[in-house]
DNA sequence: ACAAATCCCGAGTGATTTAATAAGATATCC
DNA sequence: GGATATCTTATTAAATCACTCGGGATTTGT
């Protein structure tokens, strides 16, 4: 039950552009430095986000990637999905193309399953990149408050 | 984010075992048959549920297996954190033991994957195998209408 | 006493996936 | 034209997965 790199990675390649919204394109280079991520393996990442319309590309120098909607619009799930593939903790509840399974209308299992599924797709699909900039800012006020006290 | 046939596996096999309480002891041979399971592979998954008391073993000829505890008192978390580990989408967010992170007081990424974690929790931990057995009578009767239908 | 059934335990293994790395082609700015 | 980037494909070392195998220990029925 574990999330590959990319979904991590992903998210927080996003994340920073959100943060960098308004400013020149972000290179993958700025990005893998800030996150501690290695650049070519980003650059596989964000080639998928890319096609799914996540991110936009301007290629050359100063050169770089920008948020392809704006940061209210994507949802931590839409990039998951991009990068992990569909929502399922087992095949047969996949959010598509389940795995064809004859007893699927009668196995107790897999309602189980389903409800597994639901429930990450709801969380995933409830946070937007807007909100993790909301967030941010609280816990960036949070940190002064906590350094004007030490 | 999927499971192994390591958690799937192990809740079918509880739940095969749950529907034949107070019956004799069930060998794994007739739960690998009737589950469609390789009864070596089942014999190193039951293994971990019975140190953890999930199961019990009654060793020698008519020997096997019944559960540890009543029904009511086995959620699907259980068996699911004995099989695969703790549950954590990221290790930093990990129930036990999180892998340390030096930023993790402010770190927004970390914030999403504990709701995926706390939301995964509270579906496994809210079912238990006796409500499984009630979701088997529900489906069964269903389906008798179903058929009578046909 | 013995054979059959069953649990118990550890080692080995082929296939797949993961997380990169490498190398080179293409595009753009200055 | 050179520096800076993105794009694309191929390769790979390591880890994990899902078993398989072999043998030992324990209990039951005959």
């Amino acid at each position: 039950m574990k999330l590959s790199t990319k979904g991590r990675y992903g998210v927080k390649a996003m994340f920073d552009l959100a943060q960098h919204m308004g400013e020149a394109p972000v290179s993958l280079k700025s990005i893998a430095e800030r996150q501690g991520l290695s650049e070519h393996y980003l650059e596989q990442l964000i080639s998928g986000l890319r096609k799914a319309g996540l991110v936009k590309s301007i290629r050359g120098a100063q050169g770089g990637y920008v948020l392809g909607k704006d940061p209210d619009k994507i949802r931590i799930g839409d990039i998951i999905r991009v990068l992990e593939g569909p929502i399922a903790p087992v095949d047969c509840v996949s959010e598509e193309d389940p795995e064809s399974c004859h007893k699927a209308e009668f196995c107790v299992t897999r309602t189980v399953w389903e409800k597994v599924r639901n429930s990450i797709a709801e969380v995933l699909d409830s946070i937007t990149l807007e909100d993790m900039l909301n967030d941010a800012a609280k816990l960036e006020s949070d940190r002064s408050l906590y350094m004007y006290y030490i």
